[in-house]
DNA sequence: GTGCGCAATATTGTATACAATTATGAAAAC
DNA sequence: GTTTTCATAATTGTATACAATATTGCGCAC
């Protein structure tokens, strides 16, 4: 089952693969990440896997139990709204920039970005839907030139992938809502105030929709998790 | 040289004394960070180092040059005016949250740690002063109990001692401000909205303090640095 | 039949050996 | 004297071997 792709798999390559995977609920929280394991499935040294599994640490996205293993995070509640809470004091405003320095150009690639998300949930791939919507919110910080708080979204956006596996009820609902064609409007327009107030309560939709008292989902086969 | 104390010298307690060694500015910006120096100093195998420059370089504080090896961060002015611009959208708004919540035995805590901070100045140790005028930050976090917002201002202070090794022009005012009293008054009062008000013009009074222009400082032999 | 203890197994932690890449410096060409 | 070239040295990248720890499962006592 070693990969024999071309590319020579770097650590950088394999986190943002398991990254992916997570992100897209393919690896459930919970599942144990075991390094012989991963190290077979993508035909890397263990070293390499080590490298990958620590960033992933350092991204809240995998524990390191020592002696005992990697393993998909699985966010507390309270974790849960210690993520969102930081959300909403970094992407409203983040917004407000976006929405003064955007683009024409910029506008057509986060609306071209939009519609394959209705593309794959459309195609009942709603894992890639989830990714998709996660990258909007990610486009939005570098549409606002903060690479800083870019990088600080792009970890809460993919900890709430996380806790929307975990906590989340009406999945079927789950981007039905048009909170992000209302955005797009007032980028398109340069409203700050208005980018910054529908984020804003875009968040705080967020939130309500999940179910901050039991957890759903259970952790499955790395294997089954990865086929290639 | 090689270190011989009890504890068995950990990835992440090598992690914590190079963050401390950077944060206190006896590693200077720009300082090459090699391998087999660090291991022969602390005593340990390279895969230990290895880990601890990867969590360094997760944090900004080090960059990783793929073949080249790790060398203390050098944030360009650009990235100066990013960290300064998450900070006050996190900043204020926690100061808000942790003057609501704090206990008296809590604004104890903060005033003997300024006091500790007035001593190390006192005593002309500026960059232990530097430290604890950094942790106060933190603490105000933590005080908040949001854990995940306190991890981001720990990233971003360190980043902040490094800006201001690189653009710092008076450094002689550096604590001489009352900033941090005037805040712990505020706190103590539980009034919200001062302590918010008092930490924006805090950061700014920062950021104005910098001279956002040219370069000072230059790097420095690692082993005179980490003289233990 | 249930629980405990211990050996066997599997997995992670660390050090080291080797490969790949880059930095250094001396000699030759101009 | 300056620049180029190439061999040597130094440093980082990766894989693997071994040590330390945790897990598993069998056998025994109760």
């Amino acid at each position: 089952m070693t990969d024999l792709s071309s590319t020579p798999m770097t650590a950088d390559l394999l986190f943002e693969k398991l990254e992916l995977a997570i992100h897209e609920h393919r690896l459930a929280p919970g599942t144990k990440l075991g390094e012989d394991d991963i190290a077979e499935v993508y035909g890397v040294s263990r070293t390499i896997v080590r490298a990958a599994l620590q960033s992933l640490a350092h991204q809240r996205l995998v524990e390191l139990k020592r002696n005992r293993g990697a393993y998909v995070a699985q966010p507390s509640v309270q974790e849960a709204r210690e993520v969102f809470e930081a959300r909403a004091l970094l992407e409203p405003r983040t917004a407000y920039s976006a929405a003064l320095r955007i683009t024409d150009n910029q506008v057509a690639q986060l609306q071209a970005h939009i519609d394959a998300e209705h593309g794959a949930l459309h195609a009942g791939d709603h894992g890639r839907a989830l990714y998709l919507s996660g990258q909007f919110h990610i486009d939005i910080a570098r549409i606002a030139d903060q690479h800083t708080i870019e990088a600080f979204i792009t970890q809460l956006i993919s900890r709430s992938s996380l806790i929307i596996a975990l906590y989340w009820q009406r999945r079927a609902a789950i981007c039905e809502s048009h909170a992000h064609d209302a955005l797009i409007t007032a980028f398109a327009a340069h409203d700050g105030p208005r980018a910054e107030e529908l984020m804003k309560s875009h968040l705080l939709d967020l939130v309500t929709s999940l179910d901050l008292r039991n957890k759903t989902s259970a952790p499955v086969s790395l294997r089954a998790a990865l086929s290639l």
